[in-house]
DNA sequence: GTAAAGTACTTTGTAATGCAAAGTAACATA
DNA sequence: TATGTTACTTTGCATTACAAAGTACTTTAC
């Protein structure tokens, strides 16, 4: 027996990451204060997620103004979604993985 | 719109931690070599997952001789268990969580 | 009986990661 | 002028992860 593992991603391997996907895939799109809101984090802790995960080309980003505020709202990519089902379907196999 | 991850478990975030935990609760037991090469992971590494695993009381450690060398096994405890099927709810929560 | 090998670690050292807090820039409002 | 807001970046520290080396005890090979 073999651990089907391969698609295991670690871009996804920690929690706010995770979330972040979760909540981007489930919405079509979510903004900056709003994401920080919903997770709970700091700033800086979110921007610096939101990076690793736009470095990975999992996410883009768009920045306008709401009025006069400035605004960056975040979508998931194909690419994002695509490896984010991957990897919830490399985590059930894991789950489902028969007796040796 | 709150996600639901409290029963995230930061003992599961690690790859390794997760699939040996995967693999005890499909298997009755298994021991530290069979594990050493399912995985692919140094000795070391291996008994600092598993001791880490042991330290929150999710496996639990069985130490003898099989024929003349000596072989530990390692089951998920019953706390085990529950915390992993209740860190996979929280996965599935996660991913099936509504749209806002 | 001495050397090599196996089991299951622990220790060490280093690199990577995670995080809060502080700093920053650009604009807005009071 | 000064305070607030957004969306960061930077800093500094603590935690985590890992390979590699070291250890203790035993077995097997020569």
């Amino acid at each position: 027996m073999k651990i089907a593992l391969s698609n295991f991603d670690k871009a996804f391997e920690n929690r706010i990451r995770l979330q972040i996907m979760s909540v981007l895939v489930a919405n079509d799109s979510y903004d900056f204060n709003s994401l920080k809101e919903l997770l709970d984090v700091t700033d800086g802790n979110l921007a610096s997620h939101l990076k690793a995960l736009e470095k990975e080309e999992y996410i883009t980003v768009n920045k306008s103004f709401l009025g006069r505020k400035p605004n960056t709202r975040y979508m998931a990519s194909v690419k994002g979604i695509s490896a984010f089902k991957k990897h919830l379907e490399s985590l059930e196999n894991l789950i489902k993985q028969q007796k040796s």
